[in-house]
DNA sequence: CTGAAAGCGCTTACAG
DNA sequence: CTGAAAGCGCTTACAG
């Protein structure tokens, strides 16, 4: 059937347009009959708006089902509600307990997070800053305060709000939430010391910085006391897991049997390390002492319960996240950088 | 000193204008010479360019070392390069080994990540949804196939490629990656009748679907034996965690002395019945035989081991988001739904 | 307190 | 293969 002779369908033809068929903000002006811009000023209760507007653009906002763009609101005032946050792995317990806190404080305030892994790579890191920065992100959080030069100007450069997680440092002009890895690390050592221990071996993975700042108490430690001896400096580079914990444990106390303590450089490890020691009948704390650093979950279930360091990681996410709250808000923060400290915990395992 | 009668400055004025200082696509076609949109497609690799024109471009971006604004090209194109991952909880392993797996496979291919939490709180997944479609995802990763209708309708209506993880699904119009919980439950069950266990009990908390779907596994496997109790059913709404592990199992086991097997919903309670085992003196698997579902890290590490089912979350984390890859892509997935199965792990525990 | 104009930095749709 | 124009949906800067 041909259609010659007859007047166009009364359908509208296809448009090419670009509307993407959402509500925006137009839509909700037009709704509210106002105009464009007092409508984006009611919805973001900036600068003052007639109450009686501001009701009537929140009514038809919600009737709508109006829902910012917020790639068109981060062009326009080029900021996002996006936070960015690196850390270095996901498969880390701690970075997750970090995540989790930074979530539950950004999230209700309105930011979104997007995530970055570095894998402990200076030049990942590098690179991910690079093309999270596109993103005009509200703030950022970064894990340590190691980083390249280039990765410092990035950071320096963008004007972004940053906050570093982890560890403390005496530069004023960074921003950090932390605790000092080495003072805690000293303190297990003395424990280990303080209990008659005198062969105490340092087990160690994976060997970032904050590692290495442990091993650097833990030396400090028994050099003061005269006991240090490097054989006992158990490193192996890579990543920590409970079954690297066991192995450690099991071959170096075959080759130095005079060892009569572990001090694990972090839980995974030390865990490991229980749980091995359980199997091949080695007592704890009797023949060996065991302790662990960061009080994972589970530790204080162990048979015999860890002795660790609780490190505050909720804490530190938390504060890191108020801090970068009130930066975002563009308001000065009292102390640029806060020591949250650590805990001693003494369980049966020492 | 006053400047009057003298020229002005030759400082430029203070400009309020909104550039932001950022390398842009006008800079970069400036520099080698072509329009703005030739560097735009060259830079795309979309249609055919010049390909010394190509050359040209990426020199002069490479050099000014330009990097694309997110915001104007998800303005302007309607899509960003975003993928929302929405998972219940941070704090449990399983959805982090997830989501490791997911960043692991979505990264390397130009997507950045937006995490959601819903805390298994379905009015928390629709606001997320809602909040979260505003960015214009290029895909979208869900947990599980349970939502409001409203939250279906975002979903569809959004148009948005979308995979499930976790689950299976007879809807072929719904995408995903899972394995059946159930019948892995339900095989669970059966390994510890065919061992001899008569007294089985199901310890669970969350409740949330997945477990659900596990204890209705548990109950087909002992209603077929006529071994089913209502009384072995121990279900606590609360999160799990090693220490509700060991109470289920404390506390229990006193009042059901006759039990001869606990079957936990999940490994964190198993591995926490099996320390308190440990510390309560309960001889495992002799008096009482233990069972986890996950293998989750550490469960091989138990002494003695835990008898689990392996449930293969790396791969379907990979699979899921190789699944989102291809339909973000525009292509056809050949299965819809993809089972990935389940292994029964029978360690020293059962 | 309110608004018309311009612009953020890209890509689409069209034309050649 | 290349480009001029228009537009994505907001906010800024200015004016009244």
């Amino acid at each position: 059937m041909s259609n010659e002779g007859k007047p166009e369908p009364v359908t509208s033809p296809v448009r090419k347009s670009r509307a993407s068929g959402r509500v925006t903000l137009d839509d909700v002006a037009r709704s509210a009959g106002v105009s464009r811009i007092t409508a984006s000023r009611a919805l973001r209760a900036e600068r003052s708006v007639d109450k009686a507007l501001v009701a009537r653009v929140e009514v038809a906002a919600l009737a709508l089902g109006y829902v910012p763009d917020p790639a068109a609101r981060a062009l326009a005032s080029a900021r996002s509600n996006i936070v960015v946050v690196l850390i270095p792995l996901l498969s880390n317990h701690l970075f997750v307990d970090l995540l989790e806190a930074v979530h539950r404080t950004l999230h209700p305030a309105g930011y979104q997070i997007l995530i970055g892994v570095t894998h402990y790579d200076a030049a990942e890191e590098e690179a991910l800053l690079a093309s999270y920065l596109a993103h005009r992100p509200a703030g950022i959080l970064v894990t340590g305060t190691e980083r390249t030069e280039r990765s410092r100007a990035l950071l320096t450069g963008s004007g972004v709000p940053c906050v570093h997680l982890m560890e403390i440092s005496q530069d004023p002009a960074l921003h950090c939430v932390g605790f000092s890895q080495a003072d805690a690390s000293r303190a297990m050592t003395e424990h280990l010391l303080s209990t008659g221990r005198r062969r105490i071996a340092f087990a160690a993975a994976q060997l970032d910085p904050r590692v290495l700042q442990r091993l650097d108490g833990y030396r400090q430690a028994l050099q003061a006391a005269g006991l240090h001896d490097p054989a006992l400096e158990w490193l192996r580079s890579e990543p920590s897991s409970l079954a690297l914990g066991g192995e450690l444990l099991a071959r170096h106390l075959r080759d130095h049997p005079d060892v009569d303590a572990i001090f694990f450089c972090n839980d995974d490890l030390a865990q490991g390390g229980l749980l091995a020691a359980l199997r091949l009948g080695i007592a704890v704390p009797q023949r060996v002492a065991i302790a662990g650093f960061n009080d994972l979950a589970g530790s204080d279930q162990m048979w015999p319960a860890l002795t660790t360091i609780r490190t505050p990681r909720a804490e530190i996410g938390e504060s890191a996240a108020a801090m970068l709250l009130q930066r975002m808000r563009g308001d000065m923060v009292a102390a640029t950088c806060v020591d949250v400290g650590w805990e001693l915990k003494v369980r049966q395992s020492t």
